[in-house]
DNA sequence: CGCTCGACCTGTAACGTTATACACGACGTC
DNA sequence: GACGTCGTGTATAACGTTACAGGTCGAGCG
């Protein structure tokens, strides 16, 4: 392999003066400078990144802790950080915790390996109750779910406010039997018990009742079960006009499950999901949904946690990214 | 920060022996492991990745550069990657190369900086005239295109074979004027160029004339571009009773423009992908497609990198993956 | 009783880089 | 001419781990 000292002899300089042209560093002659750039390259010398990393103390790898990569979503939000991430030279690892606060808990554990300089952790699985269990001394930020006053930063959606707002939507077009589809509630902070907080508030400050039936309960996030949901409600005859989904993905099995049901969408039952993932519009009919502004999000992560690992920030911070909901074919009048 | 000497010390023994409990290796007495592990929960050590990276000349990383990570297709693919690489111990860091020939040969520049042990390369940009580019010292397989006999590993989906099955299944349920549409031609290993091989190769079996008017290009594979192409086809009296799409992904598009221009699928034109994307069978009407087998080529490549890695492999090896028209109903017969 | 052997453990020297402090001319200034 | 200063470059010592080559000690054996 070659070294930096290799360079260093073949050049006629000292290794530190290589490290210094490598590092961009002043108080280097121009002439020296090439002839080091020159040798490196006829050489085919590239530095070692572990010795750096040792020496530095620094990986410039982060960690991306998210429940799936192959979740429309997730996949968006990965390839935002690595796209922001790349801007402030971090590598970005990947890690999979499968949606379960076990593996979420051992992704903040390996994180402290030193492996990374920090860990953006997308939690689906973490609840109040585990609030202690982040408080590492590390730079962590949570991104997506809301811990209330945790004691790491924190990017958090407006779960309540956005389902709010889509409800409200499916109600101004008219709707009156309004179901929502949600995975298990009884959390504190998870997307399902939040979101179905927004959705009850919108009914009641439109003086709706808020009836227990049309609540669909689905045990897992996929497309298949909330198909499978949907065309077994309508065989046993519950009566919907419309259905807020806690997530695009979801809703996508949702439309999926009303044709199989021969129901139309949006005629006799409107459908509105949450996340606005890019395949929405592509969607027949495309689907309305709740635009949490990923971009900015996933960029305030970022920020978050450079700022964390330079050590300029002080209190955790809480970001609540703002939404829009975005009205598409599923929840057009008709 | 915790060592592995601040271990030692608390602990009573060398160093070296805090190191053998960490890897498990013999030649430690049962009430000495015990000692050191439980010194090692109380002062909360972690090991020194950077550290043991340098020592160990390894660094259990490996890349994995795809185009864009917010496809779905790359999506699963990054999926399976991580959890077939976790298998072995390996973390997975991202590249994003943005379909461009220049990040990939950058990739494979980078992979180099010894930050990876090896590097899994989807390469879509690259063509026959960079294989010897691809002649590096350095671990790495080549995933989904076709290199003919290049220098390297290399994990091929059957394109041209895949592409004729599929342009066969929509001859057999009666479809004459079969439309084409995928990015632009002229390379020569390109998914494109390949696919619409197989696709002339299946109207030559059948015994069917080429018609020039039946190729869409479109310069970008996204869906925006393939729902404008159909739309405007249609627009411009275009006739054509099926379409068969590069990848899933434009054919959700296909169907998206097809239900802008008011056709229906599969009674006026029939639909056929190729990459079999989870998201196919939600699609309203379910997509049908190409199944490459992807977790079997996710595995092969991880496989291969390893055996790279641990140099056990010699010749470069060529493996290309068996695939299955899935027949959903934007192919149904009417 | 001396010798070998195996189980258990340790000391030393790296791995390749870079932070720090310092060296050495040359130049300007008083 | 002594002194500071600036620009350029170097020597040394880590960073935290592990490979390697012993070292010790008791048991087993002839």
């Amino acid at each position: 392999m070659v070294t930096i000292r290799d360079i260093a002899k073949a050049a006629g300089v000292s290794p530190m003066t290589v490290s210094n042209v490598l590092n961009k560093r002043p108080h280097v002659r121009e002439s020296t400078r090439a002839r080091v750039l020159q040798t490196i390259e006829d050489l085919d010398y590239r530095v070692n990144v572990a010795a750096r990393n040792l020496r530095r103390g620094r990986t410039h790898t982060i960690g991306l802790a998210v429940p799936e990569v192959d979740r429309p979503y997730y996949g968006q939000l990965a390839a935002a950080v690595i796209q922001y991430g790349a801007q402030h030279d971090l590598h970005v690892v990947i890690e999979q915790t499968g949606r379960s606060r076990e593996n979420e808990l051992t992704a903040l554990a390996l994180s402290r390996l030193r492996m990374y300089d920090g860990l953006i952790l997308s939690a689906v699985g973490l609840g109040e109750s585990d609030r202690e269990r982040l408080r590492v001394d590390f730079p962590v930020v949570i991104l997506g779910e809301r811990i209330f006053k945790g004691p790491v930063d924190h990017v958090a959606m407006a779960n309540v406010d956005g389902a709010q707002a889509a409800v409200a939507h499916l109600i101004e077009r008219g709707c009156r039997r309004i179901a929502v589809m949600h995975g298990p509630l009884g959390g504190d902070t998870d997307v399902s018990t939040l979101r179905h907080e927004g959705y009850r508030r919108a009914l009641a400050a439109h003086g709706m009742p808020l009836d227990p039936e049309l609540t669909m309960t689905i045990d897992e996030f996929t497309p298949e079960k909330a198909a499978e949901m949907v065309v077994r409600s309508r065989a046993e005859g519950l009566d919907f006009d419309a259905i807020f989904c806690v997530t695009d993905y979801v809703a996508f099995g949702v439309l999926r499950g009303l044709a199989d049901a021969k129901v139309a969408v949006p005629r006799e039952v409107k459908v509105i999901g949450f996340d606005d993932v890019d395949l929405c519009r592509f969607m027949v009919p495309a689907l309305s949904s709740v635009n949490p502004d990923h971009d900015t999000m996933a960029r305030a992560a970022v920020d978050l946690l450079v700022a964390r690992i330079e050590g300029t920030q002080d209190e955790p911070v809480e970001i609540v990214s703002s939404f829009r909901v975005v009205a598409r074919e599923s929840t057009a009048s008709s």
